[in-house]
DNA sequence: CCGGCATTGTTGCGTGACATAACGATCGCT
DNA sequence: AGCGATCGTTATGTCACGCAACAATGCCGG
């Protein structure tokens, strides 16, 4: 046996925070965000936008509101994000038919090619960045992600 | 076989975005986030400073841009951090012995109890948020997500 | 020994992704 | 008709970053 402070460099000297799901999964996330940028970054596409444009094309004519809340944004903050999406003529506001306080979201054909080529960007990074992964594994590590989005809780209202 | 769009609400109508394994780690980091929230926010430690007293912790005097390195915090950003958390009470600053320019950071007493208590509140919430995770299946989590943080990549400089 | 260069912490500023509170317009219900 | 809930909006704040420039100090080659 060694002295315990001989090698912190492998794995770091994180402490406790080793131990912490919460931790890894934070930084991870981060890496993946960083990737992201390099992905499809030099477009101005953000993950936040993206992820908006994915929705919309799922659910053409989805409200802004319901967009939103399938991605856990909240009103007020969509609303800016939709702005800049309407601007970089991504997407269009069409009145909702049965409710004039709703607002229509629908992709434009530029916003439907944009979301197309970095969708294949993406999957392209992030076969890369799992490389190592076996499909298995890949499967396995979405399923136990989905089972913590699964325990999200309300903001307690 | 039925109508592929009859039940968007199940597991929502994300998209291309559901398949991304970075979409579903943001949002699993962020249901841990609105915990850790919960679990210590209350006592104003947020999830940055947290880490890094538990990094002190690890290794006391450690130099402040090794801190930060470790956790992937540029040292622009440590100062505020470290001014907040000497400025609580929780972290003294040293000079280096060897070095003029750093700083040796080590924890205070309350530093140390602050991080203790925070600590245990956190383990009891993540594995109230892991309940119905087999021990095997969390180490797999944690396993998959650590050779993600693996791949992280340099800001190419 | 001394002049250039890297490193440490620092300051200032910008940005992205949120939150919260208040408001007008509209809807639904009684 | 009236009242509360809902939809989008505006304003404002916070947190976790990023980058650029800087003084003080350390390191090293000539």
């Amino acid at each position: 046996m060694q002295d315990a402070e001989v090698e912190p460099g492998r794995h770091d000297a994180l402490g406790v925070l080793d131990g912490l799901v919460g931790y890894h999964l934070r930084r991870a996330s981060s890496v993946f965000a960083s990737d992201f940028g390099r992905a499809v970054g030099g477009d101005g596409l953000r993950q936040v936008p993206f992820a908006i444009l994915s929705v919309i094309a799922a659910s053409p004519g989805i409200r802004q509101g319901a967009a939103g809340e399938a991605l856990g944004i909240k009103r007020a903050n969509m609303v800016v994000l939709i702005n800049e999406l309407v601007e970089a003529g991504h997407v269009d506001r069409r009145a909702a038919e049965d409710d004039r306080r709703a607002i229509a979201l629908v992709l434009t054909p530029k916003g439907r090619t944009t979301l197309e080529n970095a969708t294949a960007r993406l999957t392209e990074h992030e076969d890369e960045l799992l490389a190592d992964f076996t499909a298995g594994e890949r499967d396995m590590l979405i399923g136990l992600i989905r089972r913590i989005e699964a325990r999200e809780q309300p903001p307690a209202d």
